[in-house]
Parts: structure tokens; C-alpha cells; sequence
DNA sequence: GCCGTTTTCGGCCCGACTGTTTTCAGTCG
């Protein structure tokens, strides 16, 4: 078992053990171990073998126990005993906004609810209500936490889950099998922020053993259906996987139609039949039937007479008549980004030190970066002190005599508080190199409120950047209410930059905001908001969207060389 | 459950917000 899995464990017994109204002490010791293993780079089953655990700060003989019979059973017997005194329905109930597990433990134990239809039923019939500490407002949250669940709640699965169990399944097959060419299909390969299922195509000479080695796979659940060409299953997080089975010489052209978006496909349809082509699901013809040869997928678009069109691009937003016209932008590659200007370290809630992110940061090949813990308000992530930031900048200083080929800015990761105004004052903000500002409180504000907000901090005249714009967690929640146009024309005027936030829960400006704010003439900038060194490779999500979002060098911030993008920092002396 | 010591027991991260209260509990970030 890898060390998320052990923290996954953890975090579910100290889950349980909330709803049992254990310790709250013994609760949270729980969660810390769960942290520690996540962040941990030695691996936590040979640790907690050799009796090694108990060594670090946090981990105590009960936990390292636990820990070690995870690691030679796989299970942890204490949950399972209290996974059987509490129906799933149970902990399925905190996934309600609004809903934690107090509120879920109570309605069991008063209530004998056990999910949340009966909650639903409870909250309706007035049952709710009448618990002490409850009342109608109470009862009227929870149904509308209910209904908003249920509309987010399509299953639709983050890109970098679907990364993850795809490269799993993949490695499985190739270890298993024959295997000619595999990849990732679908919206997995258009790289959109999240998938509905996960399509996988593969060619090989022989595809007989495949059914039977899907249902081997550690993660295989049902299958649906299973047939020659196609087995479609899921997996044990009940997530639908499509593999789709072709012959080698076919590869290449299934990998088109595979990628779709649909819509991208059936227009090329019609393209392909005004050329006198014949495009359909298995074939691609001349008018008399004679298949045209295709090597690999480009040969597809260059006989439709149009530039190559990259997987993120096929969303029927402009990409054919772009293709069409040669005028397709040049997307981003990842040596592109020269810089990360958004990252934490263990001086507020990060994990690593200052000279591990330096390091790890140079060995990306970055040119430059920028240190950016929270700001003093920030308590719950331990945001900087007055005193504290002078003293990391005064650690930065230091740290620079000695470095070499990179250049480490001091920055800060800003409060915009809730009435706009900055967390720190004037003669602190004009220290630093670099000001990236942003809202992680009153996310229930009103829209306009917000939306003045930050605004506010765009007129400042402070600030460089503004981080994850709309507070979006996949998954998690929405973002806050905010008119992004607005936010957009006065980031335009003031020259301030709109992040897109590469934290692959975040993954915020979205495409389709960030290639409306780069039109609207807003620099971009493509940033980690790494917690520690293994973070920093998040960049690749942000990448993603940038290039889903047509975005050019021109448009981002941090793929311009140090010179360059100096000259736009001064821009903020000149005027303050 | 873990830690630390002026050491074997007492303390352990915070603050806003909301809804229920009349002094607090639960949720969320």
C-alpha cells in the first residue's frame, strides 16, 4: 500500500470515531498522522515494519500499531468493527453541504436515519425540526443542501483522478498482455477538468484475454457489458470505464474518433463530404470506397486540407475554422513555464522548507520563482506575521548570495479581506517582489459584494496577481459569486494578472474564463500553489487549461523571460 | 492519541458564519 492510502485509512477511522463521539484530541491525532503520511517520502508499510514510525513527531506507539497491521493485512480491524455499527448512508450524509458529522451521528443515533433520502424524508416531515438545536432554518438548508448534492453530483471525475486510474489500468494491461498501442481517450485526452467515465483504447493482434484480465484488476467492480470490440465496467469507486479494442493498423484512426468532442467529430463529417471524402465511425474513404491511408492522425486533418488540431482544441469553439485558415495558436509545452510564482513553504500551512522548493524548483529548470506563504489574517494556514514575512524576506536575501541560475522572489500569497482592503499595509506590500492577492473568507457573500470586493483589491495599485479568481473546489464546492467579466475589464485596465490555478482540485480560471480574459487583453499566469516540492509538478493541470484555453507565450506571464517579466513588476512601482 | 516536562497528567491551531441560542454548537475553510 502507497502512503495515500495509508492516510486515506486514517482519515476514515478518525471519520468514524467523530461519529462514535470519541476524544476530539484522539480525533485529531488521527488526522495529523494522516497528514504526516501523506507528506511523508519514505514509504510509511516499511517504516511502520521496522519500527521505524514511532520516530517521527506525531506518531505514537497506538498509531504506529495500527499502522503496522495495516501494512502486513491491508485493513485496519478497529474500522471495520466500526464501519458495521454505522450503515454507509451514514458518513454518505456529510457529503450534504451544511451536513458534518455531528449533525449525521445525531440524526442516526435520535433518529435512526441512516441516508440521505431518509434525512430528506426527516427534514420535510418536521421530525428535524423538533431536535433540540434544530430549527426550520436548519431543516431548510439541509433540503437545500440536498438538491444541490444532487445537481453536482453527476459523478463527473477530476482529471487527475481519471489520470491516475487510467495510467493504473493502462500499466495493468501492458503487464498482462500483448499490447501494440494504448492510451487515453476521450475527455481524459482533451484534458477537460473533469470526465464523466473513462474511455481507454487499445490495439493488439490478439484481444481475447482482455475481458477476462479486466475483471482481475484490483480495482474492477461489475462488468456491464462485454463484447468483441468494446468492455465496459466499473470500478470499485463505482467509476464507469469504456475499453475500446481495435486492430493495430486501425489505431491511429480510432484515436480520433475516439477523442471526439463529438460535436468536433460530426463536423468534420460534413467537411470531410463536401471533399469528396467519406468519414463515418470505422472508415474513412474516397467517394469510391478506397480507404485513404493514415499513418498517424495528423494524416486525417491534412486531408481535410487543415492544420492539426491537438486534442484540447476539438471543443467546437473555433478550432476547425482556425485549422481551416492556418491560424491555430501555438500552445504551450511545459518548458515553457520559466517560473512558478505561486508556492508555500513550512513557514506558513506548506510542508517543505524554503531551500527544498528553491532546489526542487530548479530542477523543473525554472528561471525564476516566487515564495508566497499566506498573509497574517490567514490563521488557519498559519499566515505570516508582520514580523515573520520581514524575517523571511531577510532568509530570501540571504539565500540569494548563495544561489545560482535561479532567481527566488519574495513574495506573499495576500488577504483580500471582506471589505477589500489588504492585508498588510502599504510600507510592508512595497517590500516585496511580488503580490499575489486573493479570498479565503465570507465565501457566502452576496454577488455584487463580492464582486467590489475584488475589485477593490485590483484598484489597490498592489497587487499583481489575483489568485484562483472564483474560490471553485472540484467536487467540493462552487465557486464564490462573483462577476467575473467585471473582474476580467478591471484586471484589463489595471494590468493585473488572473491567475490559472494548476491545483488540480482548483484548476481555476477555467478554459473558457481564462481564454476570455486573455482576449479581453489579461495577462495570465500559470501557477502550482504548490504545498511542497512533489506539488510543484501540479503545473501540468495549469498547463492544461491554458492550452484547452488557446492561450499563447504572449498571454502568460510566467513563460517570459526574467527580464522581461521584471519590467512588467516595475509597472506597479512606477504607478504606485 | 501524542507530547513534554517545572515529566506520568494536562493541554492540544483559529475565526467567521449561521442558526440556535441567551452563551453555544456545528460547519467550513
Amino acid at each position: 500500500m502507497d502512503n495515500a492510502g495509508f492516510a486515506t485509512i486514517f482519515r476514515e477511522f478518525a471519520d468514524y470515531l467523530e461519529l462514535k463521539k470519541d476524544n476530539p484530541f484522539k480525533i485529531r491525532a488521527y488526522r495529523r498522522a494522516a497528514d504526516i503520511f501523506e507528506d511523508l517520502n519514505r514509504n510509511v508499510a516499511e517504516l511502520a515494519l521496522d519500527g521505524e514510525l514511532k520516530n517521527i513527531q506525531g506518531i505514537g506507539t497506538a498509531i504506529e500499531e495500527k499502522a503496522r497491521e495495516i501494512a502486513s493485512s491491508g485493513k485496519l480491524g478497529a474500522l471495520e468493527d466500526l464501519k458495521l455499527q454505522y450503515p454507509p448512508g451514514v458518513m454518505e450524509m456529510t457529503r450534504i453541504p451544511g451536513v458534518g458529522l455531528k449533525t449525521a451521528s445525531r440524526v442516526f443515533h435520535e433518529l435512526g436515519i441512516a441516508g440521505i433520502d431518509q434525512l430528506e424524508a426527516a427534514a420535510e416531515d418536521g421530525r428535524l425540526e423538533a431536535l433540540p438545536g434544530m430549527g426550520k432554518k436548519t431543516a431548510e438548508n439541509i433540503l437545500k443542501g440536498i438538491t444541490r448534492l444532487r445537481m453536482e453530483n453527476t459523478k463527473r471525475i477530476p482529471l487527475v483522478l481519471a489520470d491516475r486510474l487510467s495510467k493504473n489500468l493502462m500499466d495493468f494491461l501492458r503487464s498482462h498482455m500483448e499490447i501494440c498501442a494504448i492510451a487515453a481517450v476521450g475527455s481524459l485526452r482533451r484534458r477537460k477538468e473533469t470526465c464523466g467515465d473513462l474511455d481507454i483504447l487499445v490495439s493488439t493482434e490478439d484481444p481475447s484475454p482482455i475481458s477476462g484480465l479486466m475483471a482481475k484488476w484490483n480495482k474492477f467492480s461489475n462488468m456491464i457489458s462485454s463484447g468483441e470490440d468494446r468492455i465496459i465496467f466499473t470500478t470499485t469507486d463505482d467509476i464507469e470505464v469504456d475499453v475500446i479494442i481495435t486492430a493495430p493498423e486501425k489505431f491511429p484512426f480510432d484515436l480520433f474518433v475516439t477523442t471526439g468532442s463529438k460535436s468536433h467529430y460530426t463536423a468534420l463529417e460534413s467537411i470531410a463530404c463536401e471533399l469528396g471524402y467519406r468519414l463515418r465511425n470505422n472508415s474513412f474513404t474516397s467517394e469510391s470506397g478506397k480507404p485513404v491511408e493514415i499513418i498517424d492522425e495528423a494524416d486525417i486533418y491534412k486531408a481535410l486540407k487543415m492544420e492539426y488540431i491537438p486534442p484540447e482544441l476539438r471543443e467546437m469553439t473555433g478550432e476547425i475554422e482556425a485549422a481551416l485558415k492556418g491560424s491555430l495558436p501555438k500552445l504551450l509545452i511545459s518548458r515553457d513555464i520559466r517560473g512558478d510564482l505561486h508556492m508555500h513553504t513550512n513557514w506558513s500551512d506548506g510542508t517543505s522548507s524554503i531551500e527544498s522548493m528553491v532546489y526542487a524548483a530548479k530542477n523543473l529548470g525554472y528561471e525564476y520563482i516566487a515564495i508566497t506563504d499566506h498573509s497574517e489574517s490567514l490563521k488557519i494556514a498559519k499566515g505570516l506575521s508582520k514580523a515573520e514575512l520581514s524575517r523571511q524576506m531577510e532568509v530570501l536575501e540571504r539565500l540569494r548570495t548563495e544561489l545560482d541560475g535561479i532567481q527566488v522572489l519574495s513574495g506573499i500569497e495576500l488577504e483580500i479581506l471582506k471589505d477589500g482592503s489588504l492585508d498588510y499595509d502599504d510600507s510592508i506590500l512595497s517590500s516585496l517582489d511580488l503580490i499575489i492577492a486573493s479570498v479565503h473568507s465570507a465565501f457566502g457573500q452576496p454577488k455584487d459584494v463580492m464582486t467590489a470586493r475584488i475589485v477593490k483589491a485590483i484598484r489597490s495599485g498592489r497587487v499583481d496577481i489575483i489568485a484562483h479568481p472564483t474560490g471553485r473546489v472540484l467536487g467540493r464546492r462552487f465557486g464564490y459569486d462573483v462577476d467575473l467579466d467585471v473582474v476580467i475589464k478591471e484586471a484589463a485596465k489595471h494590468n493585473v494578472a488572473l491567475e490559472i490555478n494548476s491545483y488540480p482540485e482548483r484548476m481555476d480560471l477555467d478554459s473558457t474564463w481564462a481564454r476570455k480574459a486573455a482576449e479581453s487583453g489579461v495577462y495570465i499566469a500559470i501557477n502550482s500553489d504548490a504545498h511542497n516540492v512533489e506539488e510543484l509538478k501540479f503545473i501540468s493541470y495549469g498547463l492544461d487549461v491554458a492550452r484547452r484555453a488557446w492561450l499563447e507565450q504572449a498571454d502568460v506571464i510566467n513563460t517570459w523571460p526574467i527580464s522581461k517579466f521584471q519590467a512588467w513588476l516595475s509597472r506597479r512601482r512606477i504607478r504606485a
